[in-house]
DNA sequence: CCGGTATATTTGGTCATACCAATATGGTCA
DNA sequence: TGACCATATTGGTATGACCAAATATACCGG
């Protein structure tokens, strides 16, 4: 997701990473501009452009004296697509957590997107659950008729706040799952995802703002279960973790 | 909420609150650098510092040949604080859609927190709310220890996800709510809160995580509707207002 | 030996100037 | 009218310099 292809934009996604990945400890300083200048081979504006950056994401404090990293428990939520990339295959504990937010506000969303819908939208959200019920096209296409799916809720509900946070969200996270070829976790709920898409239809067709809510609600969670499930297996944490 | 004391933050202050207002088109050009160095009588370093800031925020694009404005709802949720004080009072549907979707993260917070909770913890969370019962306090210390509490659960759920989200949420909404004077509408909702406080305290001595999860989230729509009834006194807006 | 103070050094913030490559612009030609 | 090309503009980067704030160091007195 590097990005762009701007000498300051690598030298941020560099450093970015670096302190990510806790090679600067919290509280600590960060290299001088002028070393880290050096380190780059760039130019002193180059890197305080970086650095500038990595303020905005809430990962360092600058002040005459020095830079410090500040804990990346006060960062900004434009780090979770890099935090997901500090592997080759993200941590389950982060997508799980992932799902559980992004899910809630999908549900929400939905049902302010069904209490405010006109016909002419309802009927398009039909078309599109019925769309996505005919499940014939390969994992890929199905992720992409669902990100579709939910970014029009998001435009029928008319909530910038929640818009504004998907930007945020779905796009760093949508792009790592295209990298993942989750193709078994899905066909083993299969049951269980129809179930889902039941609810989702039928709360569609009555109006019924709660059932569709739980019905997103559910279908959330089934993917949660089904992707954490599959990436705990892949990186061997198959089994119960420590908190 | 001006960010800081530095030249750049200021052009940046500055050229935030312009594009907010619309007072460049979407898609339309920025001024040059050289421009802009001049009208605010300041280096070419410092405004591409400014800028280098407006696009971490997703309010423009620079490529050569010059910066465009892009969509306000291709942004990062970090402008919200800006998008919030372009007027004296708050947009109240801004608010209203803020809410809604913040008691939806707050709720599942919740639910995620009653089931992860330790025995220490659980009665922890019990003492803040017998705290917040006893409402014998101003409205401000109120709302910090609510505040308070939302950040507890935070930390007992352990979901790194919501937490940075809170981070771009909360700072900038909190303190906006401050600094309106909500004396009248929490009053006159008394017995509504007092009913959704019971329901958080027996589904926390209960470990309902659901009541618990509808207790929290019918605690935000109580709030949501005293806030947004009291703002749209406020800026006059106080009758069905059309989509 | 320790603690506090004054001095020297480092560091971020800013400015000025210059060059390059990508883009936009305007005019020309078919 | 539309495709093509030369030119001006613009962002990206580099270099060198200065200031003020923060830090590190040496110094001094107890």
């Amino acid at each position: 997701m590097a990005s762009a292809n701007t000498k300051s934009h690598e030298i941020a996604d560099l450093l970015r990473t670096e302190i990510l990945r806790q090679q600067y400890r919290s509280g600590e300083r960060m290299p001088s501009e002028r070393d880290l200048a050096a380190r780059f081979d760039a130019s002193r504006g180059a890197v305080r452009e970086a650095l500038s950056q990595l303020e905005q994401l809430g990962l360092i404090n600058t002040q005459p004296g020095g830079a410090r990293v500040r804990d990346i428990e006060s960062a900004s939520i434009a780090i979770l697509g890099s935090l997901m990339e500090l592997q080759d295959s993200p941590d389950p504990r982060l997508v799980d957590q992932f799902l559980r937010t992004f899910g809630a506000l999908a549900a929400t969303t939905a049902r302010e997107a069904l209490e405010k819908a006109t016909p002419e939208q309802l009927n398009q959200m039909q078309k599109m659950v019925v769309s996505l019920s005919n499940y014939n096209g390969d994992s890929d296409s199905k992720l992409a008729q669902w990100t579709e799916f939910f970014q029009y809720l998001g435009s029928v509900a008319d909530n910038l706040v929640v818009r504004l946070i998907s930007n945020d969200l779905q796009a760093q996270f949508v792009e790592q799952m295209a990298t993942l070829d989750l193709k078994s976790a899905p066909a083993r709920k299969k049951q269980n995802v129809n179930q889902v898409l039941g609810m989702v239809r039928r709360g569609l067709s009555g109006k019924d703002a709660e059932l569709f809510f739980s019905g997103v609600q559910l279908y959330f969670d089934e993917l949660r279960f089904s992707v954490v499930e599959e990436l705990e297996i892949r990186t061997g944490s198959y089994q119960k973790r420590a908190s």
